[in-house]
DNA sequence: GTGGTCTAGACCACC
DNA sequence: GTGGTCTAGACCACA
């Protein structure tokens, strides 16, 4: 796991975030026994009580449990998991919905501003993926 | 104008976003003159230095400029105005991709799922619209 | 006489500046005499009180004297104006020289500087009149 | 590091400016800590409040970063502090051959004058030195 | 009356 | 202990 951290946001909410997406992802299973805290808090290079709380949060929002003599676990609880996952999923689609809302955006202008994003995203990875592949052919 | 504030944003920062929203959906047009600070502040409840901050925040970003001694007023400059709308448009859609994306969304996928929301949303929409006017009925 | 003013100076002080640009450059002549308060205060587009501070100023400056019937006037005492440019010039110099000293300059090495930075103006000086020539004959 | 002000420029401003300056001379290395906003605000006399203003606007403009539990530090970018020094220095030229300008001098000339002056100034420097020896050498 | 600056003193989240 | 935010209240130059 890499672990990378912006300067204006406290660290304990980005170990968060970087979590769940470890997980929301697939990455981290659910089952799984994470390191210790301690050995956490050394990769990322934080304060152990940072680490902690970052994780006793994410306990509380029921992403991991921890057995007391065994470790910290990522949830099993798959029904919770996906409800978890859709709460994350609305939050987002409401934010936006909300922040366009307030720039003058009807849902659905939003929706077509965001599928122009995306044409325009597609169309530079494109273009990425061939330079590489040119890049490749080049070097040889 | 009416102010709401949460407790866990700071308020001069609430105070800005607020305004931007009043700028962009045009309440408060270019060139028009806002109340003083001290006006403003006691409007929203807050202290004068508070509101001056946002203000000048504001000022710093180019969403309004003052004349030391005759009031502050929402920048004229139009291209300056739809510049700044720009990349308020292009944060919120980066923004939600990136969040998407942290949550195993691909770009297309997040512009599935927001369809779905946008077509859910209308719907709703549609239903308390309808049910409105029965109401209306109703009453007669 | 054209008025240009900027919002974040006082203006009763960008008014002096610009006056004593008008007598060091020799466009107001000493002895001269100006237009009534009001008036220039109309041209300028200012409160008469703003353009009366300016001019009183200036009188204490030694710049103008007032003759309580006549009107104003561009001071007459020549070696009292070359005194007072001269002032100015010194005040110019110091204030490089000061400003620089503070980046980490010598004074002869801001020379150095200012010398490099004559010849890059007189260099794009030079471009812009050809520049305007070629235009002109263009224009045939 | 010792503070200085003149009643009427803004405190926060000129502390910003004698910042810059022990930063620019090399007083203040890049990465280095800087103490406390209290205590800075100690050692210069002022209120806590003006001091954070000063430090604040630094960070803006590039000059500090800040880690919020830890401390402020001068930026370590040296690409950017170099970028810094030098619109610093293109600020002090303009500023001089505008000032001079408006006295009446093309740059030229301006340069003439302030080489003029390096002299007079290199002579007392010189005279200086020589009294001081001499004074040494009376003492014995 | 306007924006701007400053002081004094407080509280907070974070590490 | 650190930076950051906020309040309450004051003063100033300017128009």
């Amino acid at each position: 796991m890499k672990w990378k951290f912006t300067g204006d946001i406290p660290i304990y909410l980005q170990i968060m975030e970087q979590m769940k997406e470890q997980i929301a992802t697939g990455t981290w299973k659910p089952g799984e026994k994470l390191p210790s805290v301690r050995e956490l808090a050394v990769q990322a290079g934080v304060n152990p009580n940072t680490m902690q709380k970052a994780l006793a949060e994410l306990e509380r929002e029921g992403m991991l449990y921890s057995q007391r003599t065994a470790g910290r676990f990522v949830s099993e609880n798959e029904e919770e998991m996906n409800r978890m996952q859709e709460r994350l999923v609305q939050q987002q689609l409401e934010g936006f919905a909300e922040g366009m809302r307030k720039l003058g955006y009807e849902p659905r202008e939003a929706l077509a501003v965001f599928e122009a994003y995306c044409s325009r995203w597609e169309e530079t990875a494109e273009r990425r993926r061939n330079e590489y592949i040119n890049g490749m052919q080049g070097s040889l």
